[in-house]
DNA sequence: AAGTGGTCTAGACCACAAA
DNA sequence: TTGTGGTCTAGACCACTTG
């Protein structure tokens, strides 16, 4: 248990009302006030605590309208985007990396639409394979603007994946999870069967609103990314 | 912009800071204190600014050890997780929903390993196909702790992932992503062909500490889950 | 032992949205 | 118009952890 007047225990009794049912789906609980008052704490006490709770979807607020519990609540999950060394590493693995393919060239069509390229000017596509303990992880297959990373970066022995991170140092950009099956290359490279289900991750990274990187991370077989409530 | 003096303001400085190299990966930034004082703003600012950094994996904070840039940032990334048909309606299409089996039966060994019951007393196993736009979009496989919903309640009209959100207020739990072939009432649900590369979700719902539910929701082919870096 | 972040307080003003 | 959450301040004490 949380000690007494600080914000996680003003969120933990907030949830117990919520599940016991003391403050109901569709209903408004008390206000900031009422509730600093009834917990003897600071107001901003109270406001930290059902912040965090709204944060995660327990709760809504708005300006006026007060604090509801919502009937179908939309709950956020977060999962840790670790570089892929620290992923396999974290499962107490020994991570290797080969540089598969390291060559200029256009994207596939549907990549170039997810980057908004002109053209595909000055693209270096790099094909990699991360490895744990000597098998098969991950399939890193990446489109990388020339300007960012030239010729002189060589990813021979360190991954686009990890320089990447290191060298530019915040950038935004989306991601999605998609299942594809194993093609060729990929079921040679994985070392499973041709039209396995394997899971993928894209991301695409933008700097300065235009887009740095294209990367599809293709995993082998069986791999499951968890995620926390 | 943001106004000065804001914690978005500082927050934003951060940012541009750690990307224009001012404070660069590995190395420590100012205190709190320092920085409230060159901001002009209260130390309460500057600490919200900067823990909303902490929590996104940007910055790496300790007592006494003060806040670094970390050199391989673990990034947090957050998706949404609404119901079923919110999430169809959210995309602008509508939900249909039909409960195709509804059974009291013991689940198989790899649910039953991640659920932990004892020997999966009054279990109650559920499937059910969500449409979108009367396509398919989405086949629930369900095992629920049959005390938690009993008989009386019906899964007809109203999805068991709905109903369980609407009356089981809070709840913790795991979730996780993979890949899966599509067998064969799976194939013949979703319209797709056999071993279809199908993306899926699993999750475990606890409640008092036990296990109340197990779900595997798998998509259509082609399904994406996209979220927010 | 001492430095730094974590948090609480009491008060204040503001922004937004509901009535 | 007005109620409610959002945020800022100045100060204080505490908890952790590093030197």
């Amino acid at each position: 248990m949380d000690r007494p007047g600080t914000w996680q225990a003003v969120r933990a009794e907030a949830l117990r009302r919520m599940r016991a049912g003391d403050w109901p789906p569709g209903g408004r609980i008390p206000d900031e006030a009422e509730l600093a008052a009834e917990f003897g704490c600071a107001r901003a006490t109270v406001n930290r605590a059902l912040r965090d709770l709204a944060e995660a979807g327990l709760l809504e607020r708005r300006r006026k309208g007060g604090t509801r519990v919502p009937v179908t609540p939309i709950r956020k999950a977060t999962f840790e985007i670790a570089i892929i060394r620290q992923d396999v590493e974290g499962r107490g693995q020994r991570h290797g990396y080969r540089l598969l393919e390291d060559a200029l060239g256009p994207p596939p069509p549907e990549v170039l639409a997810a980057l908004d390229w002109p053209e595909g000017a000055g693209m270096r596509h790099l094909t990699a394979l991360h490895l744990a303990d000597d098998r098969p992880f991950c399939l890193e297959h990446r489109w990388l603007d020339a300007t960012v990373a030239p010729a002189e970066v060589s990813f021979d022995t360190i991954s686009a994946n990890e320089w990447l991170v290191r060298n530019i140092p915040y950038s935004g950009g989306n991601i999605a999870f998609l299942a594809r099956p194993a093609d060729g290359p990929a079921a040679r490279a994985l070392d499973c069967a041709p039209g396995d289900a394997l899971l993928a991750v894209e991301r695409t990274t933008f700097r300065d609103g235009a887009a740095i990187t294209f990367v599809r991370l293709t995993y082998a077989p069986g791999h499951r990314v968890d995620a926390t409530l």
